[in-house]
DNA sequence: CTCACGATTAGA
DNA sequence: CTAATCGTGAGA
């Protein structure tokens, strides 16, 4: 492997980063690394393309309105949690909770770049699968990172799921638009809360 | 208990 | 363009 594994791994962001409003997370997280280590092995993804839901005052969150269910109930627990979802009965969405406790703001992965454990990435989403159409888009990185609904709960600054600072560039042009397939949110359909590298060729779409 | 639905994807 | 597929949550 190219990347030093314990570096990645020392380098985690900690509880602190993730304390924060989701849309600064949203972006700040922009070029950084997911990293998830499982007994399969361990895969690495540079983050590409992310949205912020920004809680109970966004009518496109899970949390608008202060809903709570149990499934949603991670989104109100401290930042730095793994919440993830079941969409379409079939695919997995993957996203960072943000905020202090009680504030349900939560960071959306929509693509990555895939950057290490690509064999075990390309195992997971059937073989013959395009680099590109790897982990470019919601359902399919949760996949190729081996992330499932267990995950939902996940602490990002203990276990073998987290981010990482690790060999990642502060200083990157960031393009912000609108988020994908929110329609049903009324005036927030147009909120630019959605990120991406400018010319990342991995970036959903 | 029933049942409609979805922060998507692959394939026609 | 549409079908696939099932955990979730609202309502009976």
């Amino acid at each position: 492997m190219v990347l030093d594994k314990q570096r990645l791994l020392e380098e985690r962001f900690h509880k602190g980063f993730y304390l924060r409003g989701a849309e600064e997370v949203a972006k700040d997280i922009l070029g950084m690394k997911l990293v998830h280590e499982t007994p399969e092995g361990i895969t690495i993804g540079r983050i590409v393309e992310t949205e912020a839901y920004l809680g109970e005052e966004d009518p496109a969150s899970h949390a608008f309105e202060g809903k709570r269910t149990e499934r949603t109930d991670i989104l109100y627990k401290e930042g730095g949690k793994a919440y993830v979802y079941l969409i379409y009965g079939m695919y997995r969405c993957f996203n960072v909770v943000t905020e202090e406790k009680g504030m349900p703001q939560s960071v959306f992965i929509r693509a990555l770049e895939p950057v290490g454990g690509l064999d075990l990435m390309k195992k997971r989403r059937g073989m013959e699968k395009n680099e590109l159409e790897l982990t470019n888009g919601p359902g399919k990185l949760s996949t190729a990172m081996g992330i499932s609904l267990n995950h939902s709960g996940a602490d990002l600054c203990k276990s073998g799921l987290l981010l990482s600072s690790y060999e990642s560039k502060e200083d990157l042009e960031i393009v912000s638009d609108e988020r994908i397939n929110v329609d049903y949110a009324e005036e927030a359909r147009n909120w630019p809360l959605r990120f991406y590298l400018k010319n990342n060729r991995y970036v959903s779409e």
